[in-house]
DNA sequence: AGAAGCGGAGAACGTGCGTTCTCCGGCGTG
DNA sequence: CACGCCGGAGAACGCACGTTCTCCGCTTCT
């Protein structure tokens, strides 16, 4: 087996199994038995544990906010943009295997001991963070409403989290509405629950 | 010793640790250690460790919305009184041993693994959600910013929780003050940053 | 065909930790 | 004073898991 495969695989599994039970929960043994990949290989490509983790964060956020980022393209105009993130976040809470934000899961779960996890933790945010400054600037918002609009998408994912429904992000899209309205944004309509056909697994 | 007081040591070690490095990387040696509880003691009145988190949790549960609920009772008028909540969020942010909410790191943790430790955290976060509701209701308010209030107050503590400050608090403030501004609730004055002085430790 | 090395399976090792057990000193009662 | 019980200290046990080691079969090259 190529060594590209078996590290891919090895992702594959490691990223169902984290996410699905917590890092801690999980074994090597449970990430060989699932991945099909032997211990041996699996030590080649990650030395150790914590690496497997920094990995499956890494590959796991370019995929999350390149779909976010590509979802968003397809819709046009400022505003409508920034409503399209909460769309997408709802689609993201609807999926059958949803269980939160994966980064904030492990930042509870490692955040004080691995300083390496706490630190990709921050990364992620921050670059979801840069991507909601980067759509306020576009649409001509004060930059303030940037760091706004993350604390409704933070707050919209934990809760979905905890409670496990979609409602979060449509109550999250509701006050990002608001903020759009209350500054002069040009919005076309101020209702229209978005468009675009749903596909993507975050 | 009383066993009462034993009790309250064996809670505040296990608060100040399990709170400070998480549930998984404190054993219940520590937890000895920290309290001068002998381990014999411990196990009578904590069976297993699952139990003494629970029991830190829901004390916790118990100050933490008690002095959330006395310091908004310190402030008159309904708009300015759910204003009061994210000045509070601020004053937690500043302590210094302020390491993000404490259900959401457990949960974290535990959610995915200990089904009564993933009820007291979704318990609390109710309780909190019921309590926004109320001051929504008392500002006349439609019920609907209850849960947006929510989505903020969550969105702030995870923020300030990963990145480690108190703007988190100030920046939902402001969205909370456009919420209340949108919908028409008698607020006063539209700016002030709150009075009242500062206390208590969350 | 024979030799050599790569990779897989899984045993083995060490450690940490939740939980229990053992021993012992002190303190109250006949 | 003698006896017995309560609680503390910490050793002991069992298990889980991260990491390493051993053995063995297969493939590939000459």
């Amino acid at each position: 087996m190529d060594s590209e495969v078996a590290r891919e695989r090895a992702l594959d599994a490691a990223e169902r199994l984290f996410y699905g039970r917590g890092v801690q929960a999980v074994g090597m043994d449970d990430v060989r038995r699932t991945s099909g990949v032997s211990l041996k290989r699996l030590y080649q490509l990650f030395p150790a544990k914590e690496q497997l983790v920094v990995a499956y964060l890494d590959r796991r956020d370019a995929r999350w906010r390149g779909e976010l980022a590509r979802y968003v393209d397809r819709h046009e105009g400022a505003g409508p943009r920034i409503l399209a993130v909460f769309d997408w976040l709802g689609q993201w809470f609807a999926e059958p295997d949803f269980r939160g934000c994966a980064w904030l899961n492990v930042y509870g779960e490692l955040g004080a001991t691995s300083s390496r996890v706490a630190e990709r933790v921050r990364a992620h945010k921050g670059a979801f963070r840069d991507f909601l400054d980067g759509l306020t600037a576009d649409a001509q918002l004060p930059a303030a409403v940037g760091g706004q609009l993350f604390l409704l998408a933070e707050g919209a994912m934990v809760t979905a989290g905890v409670t496990g429904g979609t409602e979060p992000a449509r109550q999250a899209r509701e006050v990002a509405r608001v903020l759009l309205g209350a500054d002069g944004a040009g919005l076309p309509a101020p209702d229209a629950p978005a468009v675009s056909p749903p596909s993507a697994t975050p």
